[in-house]
DNA sequence: CACTCGTGGAC
DNA sequence: TGTCCAAGAGT
């Protein structure tokens, strides 16, 4: 039997969101292929990132049957600059999974939907609230904070899962899963920020246990979290004298996997670029090279490190090219680049291809 | 269970 | 420039 407080907070919750709610594109439809995608694509990621990516993804792959049968390195080209590549990899199996295991349609059993790479209890019951309106609790960044402000907890969320996951399953609305869950959404994403919340505009003000003790900008409490590492890395931009460059695909798993790269490796204590460059390839791909003038000198932040690539032309001299440290490898054009999804730090190399092609062409060398 | 896994926005 | 953190899941 849910409490005053409770009903209370549910009808406040559902007040606000049918006049302060997002308009989102997947919430114009019950179709749950269109709100697993959402949902897969929104996991770490922002609203804003999110909206092109879901448009285009809905038109080239508009159903479960068409993501199933569609080949995994066009999957990846399309979520390419996402990110967490392999969410890419999991939709895709799973849609193979709902085609053959469920004929194609998708579960509306929750055990079954765990059951499905990459879909966990948030997921599922992101995707089961909104396509069948089924009241199950959802715990994200954003319920995370709200529900630890709410009862002003006093140790980090890591400390306390199991706490906020039954107030979340206590709270959802039983008649009304789909509104309550993406109501508590918006309501961390547009007033209970992690940063300046705006506590006068809440509907849950009254309830707030850190509001009413002036706590809310001190919870959630912080996390701590390890110093990222600074790798340098040598990279090379090989050229044959057809005039085509090398690409190497990465293996389907870890990071960045299935994605081509441009080879290279980790520059070793008192190694010089150079000799990065041309040892590296001498053992990932078993081919001998010169190494010529600098490229471009990238820097990327991954969450866990940081690197800086340091890209050199270079000239195939010997050898044939072996798949050592690499699933598959390719020479290729620079036009032909773009039918390959690359990593966002690569797209830079690309780019700086292009921007010296367009400068040669213009004043061409001697 | 702590760690891995991308990228971009906000401040 | 650095830091935090986004509709988390898999291991």
């Amino acid at each position: 039997m849910p409490s005053f407080a409770v009903l209370e907070l549910r009808a406040a919750l559902l007040t606000w969101y049918s006049q302060s709610g997002r308009n989102l594109p997947w919430r114009q439809t019950c179709d749950p292929y269109a709100i697993w995608v959402s949902e897969i694509m929104l996991q770490q990621t922002q609203v804003k990132t999110v909206i092109p990516y879901f448009d285009r993804w809905m038109l080239q792959f508009p159903t479960i049957e068409a993501i199933a049968a569609a080949d995994l390195q066009s999957v990846l080209k399309a979520w390419e600059g996402l990110g967490y590549y392999a969410r890419a990899r999991n939709l895709h199996r799973a849609a193979q999974d709902i085609v053959q295991q469920h004929d194609g349609i998708f579960p509306t059993e929750l055990d079954a939907v765990l059951a499905l790479p990459g879909i966990g209890r948030t997921t599922a019951g992101g995707i089961l609230s909104a396509a069948f309106n089924q009241p199950l609790a959802i715990l994200d960044g954003n319920v995370k904070r709200v529900l630890a402000r709410l009862i002003a907890l006093d140790v980090p969320i890591a400390k306390a899962l199991p706490r906020l996951w039954k107030l979340s399953q206590d709270l959802v609305d039983p008649k009304h899963g789909r509104d309550f869950n993406q109501a508590l959404m918006d309501l961390g994403a547009t007033v209970c920020t992690p940063h300046n919340p705006a506590c006068l505009v809440c509907p849950w003000q009254s309830h707030c246990q850190a509001y009413n003790l002036g706590t809310q900008s001190q919870i959630p409490m912080s996390e701590t979290r390890a110093p990222v590492p600074h790798k340098q890395i040598g990279v090379a931009v090989i050229w044959n004298d057809r005039g085509q460059i090398l690409i190497d695909r990465r293996k389907p798993e870890g990071l960045l996997g299935g994605l081509w790269e441009f080879p290279g490796g980790k520059v070793e204590a008192g190694e010089t670029i150079e000799a990065c460059i041309q040892r590296e390839i001498q053992e990932e791909l078993g081919i001998t090279i010169a190494v010529g003038e600098r490229l471009i000198v990238v820097n990327h932040t991954y969450t866990h490190f940081r690197v800086t690539l340091n890209v050199h032309h270079c000239r195939y001299l010997s050898g044939d090219p072996q798949t050592i440290a690499c699933d598959e490898i390719r020479w290729v054009t620079l036009a032909e680049l773009d039918q390959f999804p690359f990593p966002k730090a690569n797209l830079q190399i690309i780019a700086a291809l292009r921007q010296g092609e367009a400068q040669s062409s213009r004043a061409p060398l001697k």
